[in-house]
DNA sequence: CAGCATCCGGAACGATACTG
DNA sequence: CAGTATCGTTCCGGATGCTG
């Protein structure tokens, strides 16, 4: 059963740093379906504050995973977009939601 | 709303609330390759703590990702095994790695 | 060996008000 | 519209010590 290959600790520790954020898959999911202003994601995020929002975008940004387009006119436009890099994710969202509909996991498991 | 079915926020959320913890992924990576008994986990995650390996342990064991065995002798032994359930989680590890190894993720990028 | 109890710090998160 | 500023809170996780 040893396959070390598959998983290594470190990769899987680094990838967690980047997009673990309590918020970021759910912007990243959101941005894979198409949307892409500041407040439409935050329409689709049911109680995100403005402030998590704009720091996750952010991180993203500086991860290479989102571009963030300023389109100067009135009122002013914003355009967050998947580059390469984070279009690439789009498998793991897939792994993840492949897994959470076969074992249906819908609701907040309570543990600890 | 194009291909709504690839990722549910919902989903994806409730997934994260089951195996998002800081150290619930490096653990699992562990338990995939093999390993099984709580010393062993812990010598393999350098720096984790009895008590957050343990609460991780007991939260994956009432999700039902692992099985928790007590072999009574002397001395005691515990050996932690991955359901089905678990064992499911393979894609999402591979495709987690097949991303980081991709696109090279190795540090902790610190954004914010 | 395999944990649990307790205390504690700091990061992450949340709510609200305000601005270019 | 797309954020920032400020404040307050929660909770994860670290350190240490003790038990069957």
């Amino acid at each position: 059963m040893e396959q070390a290959g598959i998983c290594q600790i470190s990769t899987v520790e680094a990838v967690m740093n980047v997009i673990g954020g309590k918020w970021t898959f759910p912007i990243l999911c959101n941005l894979l379906r198409g949307d892409s202003r500041f407040t439409e994601i935050q329409h689709h995020l049911d109680g995100i504050s403005p402030k998590m929002l704009s720091r996750r975008l952010l991180e993203l940004t500086e991860n290479g995973i989102i571009t963030r387009n300023v389109i100067p006119e009135l009122p002013p436009r914003v355009e967050y977009r998947l580059t390469a890099k984070g279009k690439d994710l789009r498998p793991l969202f897939q792994a993840i939601g492949t897994w959470g509909t076969t074992w249906n996991i819908t609701e907040t498991s309570t543990a600890q």
